[in-house]
Formats: C-alpha cells, sequence, structure tokens
DNA sequence: ACGATTCATTTTACCCGTAAAATACTTTCA
DNA sequence: TGAAAGTATTTTACGGGTAAAATGAATCGT
C-alpha cells in the first residue's frame, strides 16, 4: 500500500503569506524520504491541525459562560431543534456516544440549563429540553461563539472563502456516508 | 458582539453533491432565527466535524499496529527529526503538553518502540529517540497512514484540492501565530 | 399472554489528556 | 561559593471521552 502520486513537488508557500508547521514536516520527510508522496497532508494534516487550534480557542472563549464545548453542543442542538430531541438522536446528530450525552446532560441538568424527562409513552426513551436559563445562555453564546469563528475565518477572503466552503462540503458528506456503515 | 455580515443566504448544496449534517444544522437556526448570519460554520464547522471523522476512521487504521493517534505522532515526529527531539521540543511540535509526552514515552518504551535518555550535558533534559523496532514500525504505518488520507482526499479533485491546500495554509498560519502569543 | 428478544439509557471501568505541584538539575549573581 | 531563581521533566489529581455491561421498558412470535 504506497501512496497514489509517486513524485509529486512540495507546493512552496504562496504569495504574501507564511510558512506553517505542515510546511516544516513535509520538508523533513522530503529530505528522509525524498520518493515518498506526502502531499495529502497538505490537506488533510491542515484540515486536522486547524481544527485543533479552533476547538482549543474556542474552548477558551467558552470560559466565560462556564461551559465546555461539549455542553455547547448539546445547548445549542437543543436550542435549533423544533422539537425535544431524545439522549440517541442528539448523540447521533453530535457524532458522539450515548454515554457522554448522560454524563453532559447531568452536569446541564446540575447548572439547572436543561432537563431530561421520561416519555410518557415510551418509557425507555429520555427527552431533552432547555431550561429558560439554558435558552438565555445559549441565545447569547451562539452569536458569541459565531463572532469567534468569524475572526479566525476573517483571514480568508473571497473568493477562497466560498470555494473552501463548497470543497470542505464534498469531503465532509463523503467523511458522513462513510461512517453511516 | 453580533455576527458581522447580517443578512448571508443559505448557499445551496452544489452541483452533483449531496447535504451534509452542516446543511442541515444551518437549515435549522435560519429557520429559528432567520436573521442570524450562520455562514461562517459552512467554513470553520466544516473544518472542526471533518477533522473528527478524520480522527476517528484513521484511529480505527491504526489498530492494527497497536498504537494510537497519539503514539504515532510521537514516533513520526522522531522518525522525521535529523536530531534527538528533547521532551518539550516534541511536546511544542506536536501542540500537546510535555505530560502527555511523559505519557506517551512511557508506554512506547513498554511497546520497545521508543528510548529516552538524559543528555550528557543537561540533566534536567531527556533525549528521545526511536529504537531500530520503533523505526521499522513507523516506516510501514506513515505509508499507510498516507494512503488511508489519500483515500479520504480522492473525493477532492483539482484544481479544488490545490485551492484547499494554499487555503487551508492560509488559515493554519494565522492560527499558529495566534497561538505562538 | 408471556418468555425471548430488541431497544434506549445509564453505569462501570477504563484511556488519554491537561493544569498545577513536585522534583531534580542548572544558572545567576551578590 | 552558595542561596535564589530559572528550567525540564514527571507526578498528581482530575475532567471528559468511550466500549461494553447492566438496567429497565417495549415488542415480537407463538
Amino acid at each position: 500500500m504506497e501512496p497514489i502520486d509517486p513524485l509529486a513537488p512540495l507546493t512552496p508557500p504562496e504569495g504574501g503569506d507564511h510558512e506553517d508547521s505542515i510546511d516544516r514536516i513535509r520538508r523533513a520527510w522530503s529530505s528522509l524520504r525524498p520518493e515518498m508522496d506526502t502531499s495529502v497532508v497538505g490537506t488533510i494534516g491542515r484540515i486536522i491541525r486547524a481544527s485543533r487550534h479552533i476547538v482549543m480557542l474556542s474552548d477558551e472563549a467558552l470560559e466565560q459562560f462556564d461551559i465546555n464545548r461539549g455542553e455547547f453542543d448539546v445547548l445549542s442542538a437543543l436550542r435549533r431543534s423544533a422539537v425535544p430531541l431524545t439522549a440517541s438522536e442528539l448523540a447521533r446528530s453530535l457524532v458522539t456516544s450515548n454515554a457522554a450525552i448522560t454524563k453532559r446532560m447531568v452536569q446541564l441538568e446540575r447548572s439547572g440549563l436543561a432537563v431530561r424527562e421520561r416519555d410518557d409513552r415510551d418509557g425507555r426513551v429520555v427527552r431533552l429540553t432547555l431550561t429558560p436559563a439554558g435558552v438565555d445562555l445559549i441565545d447569547v453564546a451562539v452569536p458569541a461563539q459565531l463572532a469567534f469563528e468569524e475572526s479566525v475565518a476573517a483571514v480568508i477572503a473571497e473568493p477562497r472563502r466560498e470555494q473552501l466552503e463548497e470543497t470542505m462540503r464534498i469531503l465532509l458528506a463523503e467523511l458522513e456516508r462513510r461512517t453511516a456503515d
């Protein structure tokens, strides 16, 4: 199982932009193993690294609301849903385990931001809803989070940004197809 | 603190491609709060989600080598470095904590894939190197990982892929500048 | 109608990460 | 020179995630 395109050249950093950690990693590999095609880390590797940075920074931004990213994801999913979600539905929609949803809901109930209620029709199911305090919090936290993300994305000017969105939709759709089994 | 561009329309999925989870999330928000500009999740949100999927899938791919992603990152960083790295250098280069490096190195020493040696000149420092077994393992695992990533990136055809790389370099360089403090 | 099966959620036992304290060594400078 | 400050790593205490087992409820098939 070898890389597909055997001799791709290292793309040099473009225009006025600076070298990043991925350029350095690829340069190191290319001096050790010049025949190895590492071009794929130029896209996939950067997506993984960038995501780590964004998540770290946005976790800091969420501290002001005394919630972490897991709780933010639960609160905003419940807020934007027209109907109360079940634990499993929420787990699927957030690409996480049921156990994680239970933990987060325990914490959110302690903080008075959300509640779990047994379904009348099916006693196995719990329906998750926000409390008024939860609604108030997330209605401030979501715009703050969007503003933070916008401050990051601001370095990407049109038409790059539009292209990025289209390309990432193609990629994410493929990944979600794979994970669907 | 409100979103910057107040009334961006929802971009419909393009060409032959399918809707993804981010399209559904944005549609849900737009029906609850039509005035809120969620366009930034079209890029940043997709990067975060795609990264989660890629990492989950590649963790599965690493199971065949009996290592996890943290250990893979350590092994490949040591492999591509011309000189033995110190624990701190490695932590910085992998954007992780020193404590995480210690834990991973304990595990890698147990598996006989890497070793820590006190520096002669400075007794505080440890120099990290691969064992021959570690070199052998990572020399197989890196091409396998590249092949896996290539199988994911394959859905992105040129010239999109080249554009994606350039755009992600701009974004990652900015994020690394921010994190540098 | 009722035992077997299936299903939703929670609990358990663990893994892996971090921040901050502890440890061990080096450098600084009075 | 030697006490104080600085630095590199490890340890500790804990947070948050998962897989798999346990629990409790619904449904299926005879």
